[in-house]
DNA sequence: CTCCAATACCTAGATAATCTATGTATCGTA
DNA sequence: TACGATACATAGATTATCTAGGTATTGGAG
């Protein structure tokens, strides 16, 4: 399947890109804003963001910075410019792939 | 993630159980099939689909028989009442999952 | 005051879906 | 006669996600 490796790791990174291209935010505040935002649907865990967020900011992707809140200190994420050619390459391809399922198993194409 | 461990595997299965439930075929016609029936989306490769045609039989979505035609053996697979009953199911968590996608990314929700 | 849930970050190792690579064999065609 | 298409299959690699664990702070319930 050549495009579903990609949408694996496409359908949460889109997800977060998304988000992130609205309002900069914290890695636990993406758990929560995401899960919000789907209805519940999609539970992301501690253990699956963060390795994705350092992987995004390896790649360019994203940018991070601290900063305090509370007493507790907070990892701040903002989508780059290269980020959102990612994101923009991303949606293109969820729509691509949807529109292909859709196409055959004849579910609302 | 709870929904997508189910529909990685799920996205390439139920495209499966949608052509099967059309009419019987054989693995290699299933991947022409499939390609065809995307626009060329996807492209499943035989180490692909082979041990997944295994598993969905021993677990009794599927059932398959031999048969002969021009000096070729072809394993013909045709869907079960358990296998029709799980492509509902599939097809109920794919809608979901794509409107929850949609509803992040504001695509077509 | 003490304990526990929620908040907030992180990583190592397990699990599992898919791909790569390889193997066998037949048929049609250039 | 050599090669691409047809047709099946499996072993091992890759990799995305999950499980499970770790640290530390805050706030509220008992």
């Amino acid at each position: 399947m050549s495009i579903n490796k990609e949408l694996l790791k496409g359908s949460t990174v889109i997800l977060l890109l998304t988000v992130l291209n609205k309002r900069e935010m914290y890695g636990y505040e993406l758990i929560k804003e995401i899960e919000q935002s789907s209805d519940g649907v999609f539970l992301m865990k501690e253990g699956t963001l963060y390795p994705i967020l350092h992987t995004l900011e390896a790649e360019g992707w994203l940018e991070s910075s601290w900063s305090q809140h509370d007493g507790r200190k907070r990892k701040y994420y903002r989508i780059t410019e290269l980020g959102k050619d990612q994101l923009r390459e991303k949606t293109k391809e969820w729509v691509r792939f949807r529109t292909a399922v859709d196409t055959v198993i004849g579910e609302g194409g």
